[in-house]
DNA sequence: CCATTTAAGTTTAAAAAACAAACAAGTTTA
DNA sequence: TAAACTTGTTTGTTTTTTAAACTTAAATGG
């Protein structure tokens, strides 16, 4: 009936992570801060849970002088967007009775 | 960029209660429980918040001699379970660039 | 130079949310 | 009438979320 959804995805940051790095090769800390309008504190976190779940990768190299932190999706994050957005169908579906 | 998601509506419980009430005119307890596979306790305090939201109504009546609880969705549930899957839309599209 | 401020994150502690076990209040059955 | 079942609610614990405080290093300025 209901497919389940990803604990992972359900969280609006890193929703919104996903669907930035779905768009773009790469994306760097600052820009996703913007973007998601999180705290820098909550953006770390969001990010290490993607990271440990295998859903990005992330690196850390320079930007001039500074440190900057690139993420990019992996294979399986990008299934598990798709997989979660087909899950979400369900919910939606169901009340227009498109079951079955 | 990313339309804003219904607090209430990230919980997977909670949105298979909504789904669940869009396709019917009311829904008990007990049919809740099975479809949504929570204990009674999780549905319980679920069920109560979309209530407190104002979401869903609830009723207390008998079903014979037992008590039975009934939900039904309001105008004002009904809407932001529309505008929840709209707002998601967004972060799905963003992917595939159909954005502005 | 040395002190401040800024940059880029990370750690952490407090608050909120999710969840199931225990409880409650009544009903049926043996 | 006691044991077991129904239908939920309350509660205490565990997880999750979040922002404030901290870290490390680089720029700035007096």
């Amino acid at each position: 009936m209901f497919k389940p959804l990803d604990a992972l995805l359900q969280n609006q940051i890193r929703l919104q992570i996903m669907s930035l790095l779905m768009g773009v090769e790469t994306a760097d800390f600052n820009f996703l801060l913007e973007e998601t309008q999180a705290s820098r504190g909550n953006l770390s976190v969001q990010i290490t849970k993607l990271k440990e779940e295998g859903y990005i990768k992330v690196e850390k190299g320079y930007k001039g002088n500074y440190p900057s932190t690139h993420c990019a999706l992996t294979r399986k994050g990008r299934t598990a967007f798709v997989t979660h957005f087909e899950a979400l169908k369900s919910y939606w579906e169901d009340g227009s009775d498109t079951g079955a």
